[in-house]
RNA sequence: GGGCGUAUAGCUCAGCUGGUUAGAGCACCUGCCUUACAAGCAGGGGGUCAUUGGUUCGAGUCCAACUACGCCCACCA
């Protein structure tokens, strides 16, 4: 034991984590208790970090998740576990670029200019400088991960395994290339796939444009709301069955302003209930107008280029930018006169999740995952229950996705990331897929091209929880640690990432890469707004981290994280919980100045020496032990968090630290203070292993101050529940003990007398007259918590007191002899509102009892219950009434 | 258009498989610097559980409808 570190010495009177934090982390690191040994014969927990963007800065949603993942990770390894908590970056293609890009922007150079091998250097040298910060901010939030293990999507091992996958799945043809209408992103001049694009109800117009008929004598009316599109029509489609428009069908039309002569087709796609029920179709230039196009052999005519700017096929507006090329044609229109109508109109446009410029359905040529043969197996996988949601709504919001699922456009015109595997032969025309660079093409011919596209960041991450494991090759991690436990994310990357997951755990290792998914909640300001910059209601968790210290942010997250909730997160709240590090810190001191020297190990308690409270407080250890072990393996953060925060505050410091005090002054003897001290000792052993996985560094401390052994608390082992003989009598012992002393002190304040000054005695009667053994042994306590300085018990038959207030439970009744400070009529007002409220409540009771269904079909034990509930009323009543009769 | 979620004290939320008098924190009121802690202690006020029906002996809890708010998905020009 190390004697020399217990105590004070280093333990400032109020709570601060500045001296604390950083050295028990180093203290961690040294002590390699975050290594995951893949030959370590203990059972394996993992989990892979949902790994963050290497340009990013720690935010609230990183520190809930990463406190969450640390909870479960911490606690496993008391448990006994060898777990591997894997972490990395990602490398984010467009976001990081785009970083980048701006950086090159500001010194006055361009991406261009720079050429692709150049720039590609540049990232890299940006990822090296800033790309280790958020590792570190990780750190100062306590995050117990493998750090020696850290991944980069972008490592050669993880790049090994994404050129694997590629072409495995190339080859299973559930990937392939082909010119279709995708989402374009004219800002960053790549597509991107349908997750990639945020809808927003814009307000907009939708104008009626006249087609007028090729030969003349006619014509039709379509609505749009785009009307720089009609410039790449082909075609105008009425539904097959509209009796309206039959007379239209194989007629032509001349597209207005560009004069080109097109077809009216049937498709049913059209809708014959809206507008005119005939609907111009622009193949190269809408989604459903794209399909249309390909079912009836329909030209695809672009008008704008990769930039959104209009193009040779645009006549004159070539050059305008799409929405300049809008307003001038609605004014051409306005003047030839066919524009016949214009109205309001709001409706859903999709924007870049990146960079939030409007997204242009865009025709160009693509790699795309075909997702449908692999939807299906994993959906099943959910189904068997092979992979569990946690909270279970978010299996239908998957199941929902994955019913619809598209193609994944997987190709990016971006230059950051993992290049396609792809070569094209210039002289045969052949395409080659492979993993490693081809010398020559089949037909001989070294004059080979690699395609110039670039993966989807999230193909990457797809493979995240087995390439981090060293996939393709067969390691032991993989063995140890493959499938890992649990993936603990928020609910906005379900699609982006945990999906694609799924399908690639079942197709390349044919196990779901987790068993059970936990999700959890956004974090928001204390309105429930999305914290964001420009609202400027941003909490920095680094700040707070500053302020307050990581401890009790991660007891504010873990304690806020109810299932399936958002978090509303405030300063004030945060407050809260730091306030409850100050009252544990304060315990343990108190404890500590309390404890000297000696030993007091739990093997060394004296049980003869213990009293009610001892054998109370021993109890509540061993059930908070339990219980928190159940919250833990249930993903119950904010009930356990809560669980510790009322027991430690509301029974240990409440209770149990007031009631030892006279046994720690040696009031009661030698053997007592020994043996209050041992319990003090072992209570806060097991109450700091029970908070160490929330709140490590306070817990580290303090468990160094108390002297435990000579190992960290973080190679500690988790407390179960233990047998406490003598322990439920105690906790009922307890329970009159506090009763008394409750109505005491509520009769003390009735008549407002100070806290410290005593009052002469009090009397207390009691229906079961074996209780009166729990006052008798406990008066001394008693008459400590309640100030008072005789306790009188009232033989049966005996009076009531001369000029006494008091106050009467089911059980108990206690009087109060005040004297003169009586004030009658006030009390027996206190006392008639109590008789009132209790009728109230005996009436309900006798009528449900009067009910024959209730006592024939209610549980024996509810109606015994309900029984003694009335007859205790009403005895409280009756005992009020009396005093009420004595009193006038 | 489809799916999901939420309505309980002034605020933020607990309340598990229906069964004592619906709880906590913050805020509020009263009295206390009682040598672990004023970042504290003790006592107290405050809710017809959104609305309406239904199931049941019994509903904050289960079912339906309705209202409000929020989120996700979707190719109505």
């Amino acid at each position: 034991m190390e004697q020399a570190s217990r105590g004070l010495a280093g333990l400032s009177k109020s709570y601060d984590p500045k001296p604390i934090e950083d050295k028990w982390y180093s203290k961690w690191l040294e002590d390699g208790i975050f290594k995951a040994d893949p030959n370590s014969e203990k059972p394996a927990f993992s989990i892979v970090i949902p790994p963050p963007n290497v340009t990013g800065s720690l935010h609230l949603g990183h520190a809930l998740d990463n406190t969450l993942q640390d909870i479960l990770c911490r606690t496993r390894r008391m448990q006994g576990y060898e777990v591997l908590w894997m972490p990395g970056t990602d490398h984010a293609g467009i976001a990081t670029q785009n970083v980048v890009e701006r950086a090159v922007r500001n010194e006055g150079g361009n991406r261009r200019d720079m050429g692709r091998e150049a720039f590609v250097n540049r990232v890299w040298e940006w990822k090296s400088e800033y790309g280790s910060r958020i590792i570190g901010q990780l750190k100062k939030l306590g995050a117990s991960c493998d750090w020696d293990r850290e991944r980069f999507t972008m490592d050669e091992g993880l790049s090994r395994a994404v050129r694997r996958v590629f072409v495995e799945l190339y080859e299973k043809d559930l990937i392939y290339r082909g010119k279709y209408l995708i989402n374009w992103c004219p800002r960053c001049l790549t597509a991107l796939s349908d997750l990639e694009v945020e809808h927003r109800e814009l307000d907009g117009h939708l104008y009626s444009v006249r087609y007028d008929f090729a030969g003349g004598g006619g014509s039709v009316t379509v609505m749009t709301t785009r009307p720089e599109t009609i410039l790449g029509d082909t075609a105008i489609a009425v539904h097959p069955r509209d009796e309206r428009n039959r007379h239209l069908v194989g007629k032509s039309v001349v597209v207005p302003i560009i004069g080109r002569v097109i077809p009216v087709i049937e498709d049913n796609m059209v809708d014959p209930e809206f507008g005119t029920g005939a609907v111009k179709i622009t193949p190269a230039h809408d989604p459903n107008d794209f399909l249309v196009g390909g079912r009836h052999g329909l030209e695809q005519i672009s008008v704008m280029d990769d930039q959104g700017v209009m193009n040779e096929n645009a006549d004159k507006y070539r050059g305008m930018d799409r929405f300049e090329a809008r307003a001038a044609i609605i004014e051409d229109l306005k003047g030839a006169g066919l524009l016949l109508d214009e109205i309001p109109h709001r409706h859903s446009v999709g924007h870049c999740y990146r960079c939030n410029t409007i997204v242009e359905p865009y025709l160009s040529e693509q790699w795309f995952v075909r997702t449908r043969p692999m939807a299906d197996e994993d959906v099943a996988s959910v189904k068997a229950g092979e992979i569990r949601f946690i909270p279970e709504q978010w299996t239908a919001t998957y199941y929902q996705w994955m019913d619809n699922i598209r193609d994944w456009c997987i190709s990016r015109q971006l230059w950051w990331g993992h290049r396609i595997p792809a070569w094209y032969c210039d002289d045969c025309g052949a395409v080659i897929v492979s993993a490693d660079e081809p010398e020559s093409c089949g037909c001989g011919s070294k004059r080979l091209r690699q395609d110039e596209d670039v993966l989807d960041t999230w193909f990457s991450s797809a493979l995240w929880p087995f390439s981090t494991m060293g996939w393709p090759d067969e390691t032991p991690e993989l063995e140890k640690f493959y499938p890992t436990s649990v993936l603990v994310t928020g609910f906005d990357i379900i699609f982006f990432w945990v999906a694609r997951m799924i399908m690639m755990g079942l197709e390349f290792m044919k196990k779901p890469p987790f068993a059970d998914v936990y999700i959890h909640a956004l974090v928001r300001d204390e309105h429930g707004q999305k914290m964001s910059k420009s609202k400027g209601n941003v909490i920095d968790p680094l700040v707070i981290i500053e302020k307050y210290g990581a401890d009790a942010l991660r007891l504010t997250l873990a304690a806020l994280t109810l299932q399936g909730r958002d978090i509303f997160l405030s300063e004030s709240r945060i407050e809260t919980y730091r306030f409850f590090l100050n009252k544990l810190w304060n315990a343990a001191r108190f404890a500590l100045m309390n404890l000297e020297d000696a030993e007091h190990d739990i093997d060394a308690i004296d049980y003869g020496a213990l009293r009610t409270h001892d054998l109370w407080i021993m109890t509540r250890v061993s059930s908070v032990a339990e219980e928190m072990t159940a919250l833990s393996d249930g993903y119950f953060f904010g009930e356990s968090a809560r669980l510790m925060y009322d027991f430690v505050w509301g029974e240990l410091c409440d209770w149990y630290l007031e009631l030892s005090k006279p046994a720690l002054k040696g009031e009661e003897g030698a053997a007592r203070k020994r043996a209050t001290q041992s319990v003090l000792y072992s209570v806060f052993r097991d109450v700091l292993k029970l908070l160490h996985p929330v709140i490590p560094f306070a817990t580290e401390e303090l468990w160094s101050a108390f002297g435990y052994g000579d190992t960290i608390i973080g190679r500690s082992s988790w407390p179960l529940a233990r047998e406490v003989s003598g322990g439920d009598s105690a906790a009922s012992a307890m329970e009159s003990i506090q009763a008394v002393v409750r109505a005491m002190r509520s009769l003390r304040a009735e008549i407002k007398l100070p806290p410290q000054q005593e009052a002469p005695r009090m009397c207390v009667r009691i229906k079961d007259s074996s209780l009166y053994e729990h006052v008798l042994n406990n008066d001394d306590l008693i008459r400590l918590l309640s100030r008072v300085g005789k306790i009188e018990l009232m033989p049966e038959g005996a009076s009531k007191p001369e000029k006494s207030i008091s106050y009467i439970t089911g059980i108990w009744e206690i009087f109060f002899p005040v004297g003169d400070l009586l004030d009658t009529d006030k009390e027996i007002a206190r006392l008639s509102a109590e008789s009132a409220k209790l009728a109230k409540d005996a009436e309900r009771i006798s009528r449900k009892l009067e009910n024959k269904n209730f006592i024939e079909k209610a549980p024996a034990e509810v109606v015994e219950h309900d029984r003694e509930a009335l007859a205790d009323a009403e005895s409280r009543i009756r005992r009020i009434e009396e005093n009420i009769s004595g009193l006038r």
